[in-house]
RNA sequence: GCGCAGGUGUUGAAACUGGUAGACAAGCAUCCUUGAGGUGGAUGUGCCCUUACGGGUGUGGAGGUUCAAGUCCUCUCCUGCGCACCA
């Protein structure tokens, strides 16, 4: 009997060992051997690590274990991100310095990540706020700023008056601070900003190539927003002209007005000329106070007209229209200054902003796109047509009963457009002549419809595009019908019909205009793409033909826009890497030459954030400067983001210690790009954002070759507490690794962690203690075991040990270690049954389990089965497929597709043998007995399904 | 509103190209064991009917394709995430 499984002793004995031997020191290069880099998102320092933390590393852990036996030199690395706001706020919180809490902490939680058992090459550790690390920081943004992908400029900034600093757009999250939730205000200030836009399209366009899950891609893409659109000029009566940018530019002529934003350059100008120039001023200062979230969430939109000023519709100008050229222009802060042009044409029937607006301020709305159906018919010769939905008071609606040779028909009144005339003047004379009725108004153009028009007396290659339109009867005065003979011999009979019963009827007629008709009832009125109305020349063409011809009509031009902002990286706070920069004299700033990067970090500072920088109270900083530059010299007081530092670190994990580049050009290409990065689905539009537009920055100016960092991502899912709330201090549901480990073990807390589902799935996992007792079990199991070793090469279980690495293998190459795991507790199940394993067959079960439990199976790998060497240099197990076939197999037998038994036939079984043996089942024959078997399907070694009459 | 994921027992979840739905765990129930108080073992466990044999039904809902659908198609409801007065 083998002595009880101490995981306490077991564990720290084998790390211990492992360090001693330097199992997991991972070189460049080792010969034979190709390079697989596996990444997870390096720790802030915080102090103690959490369950989110063995989550993140532990797992991924494994996949870089198996890759090691794979026979990769599989590198996985780990350092500290270790600038950053909260350093500040446990110093100030303990009175002590940021930088002895930041050290303090990793220290203790380099320990920590010990106990883990990981495979972590502590050897190239990575420490962002050490100066070896941060000089390179430093350098690169030089280079940044040399190759104008760095400047400094006065923009509109979020400020988060708690933290007292500048944050980026992807560090406000609705509105507030992402760090401590305090609702952001806009402040104008000069910051620097690092280019990312210069590279919004490759950022875009290059997501294609990569091995990642559509989710992360397409928040990234939405988070860039690229929109293509045009840009149109329309002329104010003032003699100037303003861009208005507008991805529907098929809807000029539906243009009832022109909005500027509020900020928008040109209304200052226009000031002096408006009639109201009062109200104008006060409306500006009002959107001024508005804090951004206000603007977001205003119940109502607000404007106030230009009065005086009118817009030029070019359009209507250049096709030679007189009517309704003129349009009134507003401004209104539902146009936003920072997008597009920051001026909009307004047209209030195919846009719900547009429309809400006019309908505010009683400004006309005019339908220039209307719905449409089937097919388009391309190169054939067109014709209009009309219909007509009339509506009583009653909401009854007329549809007109025909006879025809076809027999009786239903259809709504209407017919063609003549020549000469118009889409809406035909519209009217045809519900005269059909119907009588005159008192009438157009509502709506419902949508248009197209179908082919070809008869002997029309011609062929013809086709109708026919309008209907909503028409309410506001009384029912009546001339009578004005029909021709033809007309008369058909028309029977008006029906006044519920708008239900009018669709049933028309559908089921016999002609396709009816039926046409009713499908475009049934829709909704849709404001979206369609057919254009009430555009002159234009009529007919849908709105993706439109958009180009109308923008080009007008002397317009297509563009691209996009929602991505620059990055700004100043920050007003002390603990974070230095902006290498000093001002002379005459405030012109100057890159700080490499020769003095490290640009240190002064330590004679007050800390203490009160909304400016507390770099501009050291001393040493400023005599450091007027040092070595001269006297009036002064340095840049700000501090970068620290999503700057976390940007590059995966270089320098690859050359760690070179002290002339941040990482050689023959390291680089050893390593990159990354085989996989794991990481938290919360720095999708944050680090692996600006990580990948690092990359591109740094391959524009010549650092670097690759184009992606990541080759593959894997999003994981969060950890929830117990009781399925995210953990929480105030909730009381926290885990605690420590204590747990020290329970169960770090072998069970990785394995738990691993069985509790696919590693990158969308859901959240909320910690089960039942759950970890069972992986716990499980363990104490599989230990016992070796119990049941003989001598003698028992061959029983090799089918389902080679079915079992077969499993293991290609789960875990589909981060599946749910999967896997489960795979492994079925083979010591039948162990367990068996009671008798060969030696070979356990080797081989410890090798499968050595990545995800590497303490159990070393111990039993080194002390049980006596090996000399580590079984985490052991290579990976290979299947043998001949033997992965089962001798006999149960087929299940269906009849009429109802499985109704199965039978055990040996594998690869000929139809009619198992049609024979499964005819001999009771269950089966009573199914069968006295019925003809029509058919059987039959898939080998899987079903056979037999069909009866 | 737009986009993306997802919806399967009491729970975490399995089910590769359509082919025995619910593997593996957890929970629960009954029993056995034990030095009781988070780590022993056996059996059972989707739901309904049946003493059993067995039958019916079942993967958010409604249709469809197919000998056969959790899986494919159409529509629809719900949940989570991303974007959003973005023109």
């Amino acid at each position: 009997m083998m002595k009880k499984y101490d995981h306490k002793d077991i564990e720290k004995k084998w790390q211990d060992r492992w360090e001693e031997e330097g199992l997991y020191k991972t070189p460049n290069k080792v010969p034979g051997k190709d390079n697989y880099y596996t990444l997870v998102e390096f720790s802030y320092p915080s102090g103690n690590l959490h369950v989110g933390h063995w989550y993140a590393f532990s797992v991924p852990d494994m996949f870089a274990r198996y890759k090691r036996m794979r026979g990769y030199n599989s590198l996985y690395p780990m350092g500290f991100d270790s600038f950053g706001l909260p350093a500040e706020r446990a110093a100030i919180l303990h009175g002590k310095n940021p930088k002895d809490w930041t050290y303090k902490n990793m220290e203790y939680m380099q320990n920590q990540l010990r106990s883990m058992g990981a495979s972590f090459d502590w050897d190239r550790r990575v420490i962002t706020s050490d100066p070896e690390y941060y000089r390179w920081t430093q350098w690169m943004f030089n280079q940044f700023y040399k190759n104008d992908l760095a400047y400094k400029a006065n923009t509109k900034v979020n400020w988060c008056p708690t933290d007292k600093t500048i944050l980026a757009n992807e560090q406000v999250i609705d509105g507030k601070c992402d760090r401590c939730g305090t609702e952001v205000e806009q402040k104008d200030q000069e910051q620097w900003m690092l280019k990312i836009t210069e590279f919004a399209d490759a950022l875009t366009d290059d997501l294609d190539g990569l091995d990642w899950n559509d989710a992360i891609k397409e928040a990234q893409r939405s988070w860039i927003g690229r929109s293509e659109g045009s840009e149109i000029s329309f002329k104010l009566s003032s003699g100037d002209s303003v861009d208005v940018f507008t991805t529907r530019a098929d809807t000029l002529f539906g243009v009832t007005y022109v909005v500027l934003a509020p900020e928008h350059p040109l209304v200052n100008k226009l000031l002096d000329q408006v009639e109201n120039k009062q109200e104008v001023e006060k409306y500006i200062e009002e959107t001024k106070k508005k804090s951004e979230l206000d603007r977001q969430q205003a119940k109502e939109k607000t404007g106030v007209e230009l009065k005086g000023i009118t817009a030029t519709n070019p359009a209507y100008r250049q096709a030679g229209l007189q009517n309704d050229e003129e349009v009134p222009v507003w401004i209104a802060d539902y146009v936003l200054a920072g997008y597009g042009t920051g001026a909009v044409m307004a047209v209030p029937a195919h846009d719900e902003r547009d429309f809400e607006f006019a309908n505010k301020y009683g400004l006309p709305i005019k339908q220039v796109i209307a719905l449409q159906i089937g097919e388009r018919i391309i190169n054939a010769k067109e014709r209009l047509g009309v219909s007509a939905i009339i509506r009583n008071s009653q909401g009854k609606i007329l549809v007109q009963q025909n006879e025809h040779q076809r027999g009786i028909l239903h259809s709504l009144p209407g017919g063609g457009v003549e020549e000469g005339e118009n889409v809406e003047e035909a519209l009217i004379r045809e519900i005269k002549e059909e119907t009588g009725y005159t008192d009438l108004e157009i509502v709506f153009c419902k949508g248009a419809y197209e179908y082919n028009f070809n008869s002997p007396e029309r011609g062929y290659d013809r086709k109708l595009t026919e309008f209907l339109y909503e028409v309410k009867l506001i009384s029912d005065k009546n001339e009578g019908r004005h029909l021709t003979d033809k007309e008369k011999s058909i028309i029977k009979d008006d029906l006044w019909l519920d708008h239900n019963e009018a669709i049933k009827i028309l559908k089921q007629s016999n002609n396709f205009c009816g039926y046409a008709e009713a499908i475009l009832m049934e829709r909704k009125n849709n404001y979206l793409d369609g057919i254009l109305v009430n555009s002159g020349k234009f009529d007919g063409l849908t709105s993706q033909e439109a958009r180009e011809k109308i923008t080009e009509f007008v002397g317009g031009k297509m563009v691209k826009t996009y929602r991505l902002r620059d990055w700004g990286i100043s920050r007003q706070r002390y603990w974070g890497c230095p902006i290498p920069i000093v001002y002379d004299p005459e405030g012109n700033a100057h890159a700080v030459p490499d020769e003095h990067l490290p640009w240190l970090l002064p330590e004679d500072v007050d800390h203490t954030p009160d909304g400016t920088a507390p770099l501009a109270r050291s001393k040493e900083l400023f005599e450091r400067t007027e040092k070595i530059f001269g006297k009036g010299w002064k340095p840049e007081v700000e501090t970068m983001d620290t999503f700057v530092d976390s940007s590059w670190y995966f270089y320098r994990y690859l050359d760690p210690k070179n002290e002339k580049e941040f990482c050689s050009t023959d390291s680089q290409k050893d390593f990159m790009p990354i085989d996989i990065y794991f990481g938290g689905a919360e720095h999708t539009t944050m680090h692996l954002l600006y990580s990948r537009f690092w990359v591109k920055a740094l391959r524009k100016i010549g650092l670097t070759d690759i184009n992606e960092p990541y080759t593959r991502r894997i999003n994981r899912s969060l950890i929830l507490g117990p009781d399925g709330n995210k953990m929480s201090k105030s909730k009381g549901n926290v885990i605690d690794p420590d204590e747990v480990v020290g329970f169960v073990g770090a072998d069970t807390v990785r394995m738990y962690l691993a069985f509790i589902g696919p590693y990158g799935a969308t859901s959240h996992y909320p910690w089960d203690p039942n759950g970890v007792v069972g992986i716990r079990r499980f363990i104490e199991r599989f230990w016992k075991t070796t119990d049941f070793i003989v001598e003698d090469d028992t061959k029983s279980l090799d089918t389902l040990l080679h079915k079992t690495i077969k499993k293991v293998t290609d789960d875990i190459e589909r981060y599946k270690f749910n999967t896997a795991i489960s795979a492994i507790m079925i083979f010591i199940n039948e162990v367990e049954k068996e009671k008798k394993i060969s030696k070979e067959q356990y080797s081989t079960m410890v090798k499968l389990l050595s990545p995800l439990a590497p303490h159990v199976s070393e111990e039993i790998w080194r002390e049980v089965l006596g090996n000399s060497k580590s079984v985490h240099l052991e290579d990976w197990p290979v299947y043998d497929e001949s033997l992965i076939k089962e001798e006999e197999v149960n087929i299940s037998v269906s009849v009429n597709g109802k499985s109704r038994s199965l039978v055990k036939v040996p594998f690869d079984s000929e139809e009619e043998f198992v049609l024979s043996v499964a005819k001999e089942d009771q269950n089966v024959s009573k199914w069968i007995d006295g019925k003809n078997i029509k058919k059987i399907i039959f898939v080998p070694n899987k079903i056979i399904n037999i069909i009866t009459d």
